[in-house]
DNA sequence: TATTGTTATACTCTATAACTATA
DNA sequence: TATAGTTATAGAGTATAACAATA
């Protein structure tokens, strides 16, 4: 192993370098870093309880209800009681939500093809393949 | 581009894992994780003021002051006047300083393999060198 | 006047505990 | 009693400004 870096180390950078990237995307769109967060994990379907979202976005509830109040104000998702458990809000995307979201997306995307414009098509698409993998395992714990 | 997640996401959460999983080998030198950084940027030679190591290891320079303070005290580094520029405190690695990063970096080493564990060697490779050219020039702006 | 290292202060972010309403 | 959502409080982490010494 001739390795340069430590590999915490360049995750580190490079999530910091993709934060700064990403930024002016999202303040087009008026959102924060968790905003999109948030309702680019409702895309797969509606959170039935704000706990549940909480733990996929990686964020405790407490943090997480003024972003929702923020989101839901903007007419971006609908908070709504569930019938059978009263104490429980669902929390599901509006189709603005959605449009917002797959503009942000869109942005984001073209940042990341900046990012790798320079690697090699071939070692590319290994690099996410493998990238995307690492990162489902890490999330897993 | 079918790929799951977003490249920022993918870095964010990975960086959150390497913390974690590195967390007990730091801890069994008694060292917090900026200690680390500190002395592996020191490791290719002395930093010859404390705002060009601030600057290196990306943390302003009154943040880095109690944690050069707490590796003096514990006699891995040392600050010494610079002579032609009193203002200027080289710093600089001991042979402790150097024993103890080497003794963390090898703990490092197991807890990234054990990371990769799984990714074929022909891949691993490949990502490793992409990640490693990223980050340098993520490190770059 | 500008810069290095330092100290002090204010601000943001995060974690924790406490409260309510339902079950 | 236990849990979802909410609010309030305390702590850690961060950024900014001010200071003394040197150039």
């Amino acid at each position: 192993m001739e390795r340069r870096h430590d590999l915490g180390a360049a995750f580190a950078w490079l999530t910091r370098a993709m934060v700064a990237a990403e930024e002016p995307v999202l303040r087009a769109h008026e959102l924060e870093m968790w905003d999109y967060a948030v309702l680019s994990a409702l895309e797969d379907g509606p959170a039935s309880t704000q706990a549940e979202l909480a733990d996929t976005v990686r964020r405790d509830k407490t943090r997480l209800i003024p972003i929702l109040e923020r989101l839901e104000a903007r007419g971006l998702l609908r908070r709504t009681p569930d019938p059978a458990d009263r104490r429980n809000r669902v929390v599901a995307l509006t189709g603005a939500g959605r449009e917002v979201v797959a503009s942000c997306r869109a942005g984001i995307r073209e940042v990341e093809a900046d990012l790798l414009a320079d690697v090699e098509p071939g070692e590319r698409a290994i690099f996410v393949a493998v990238l995307d993998r690492l990162a489902d395992a890490a999330r897993a714990r």
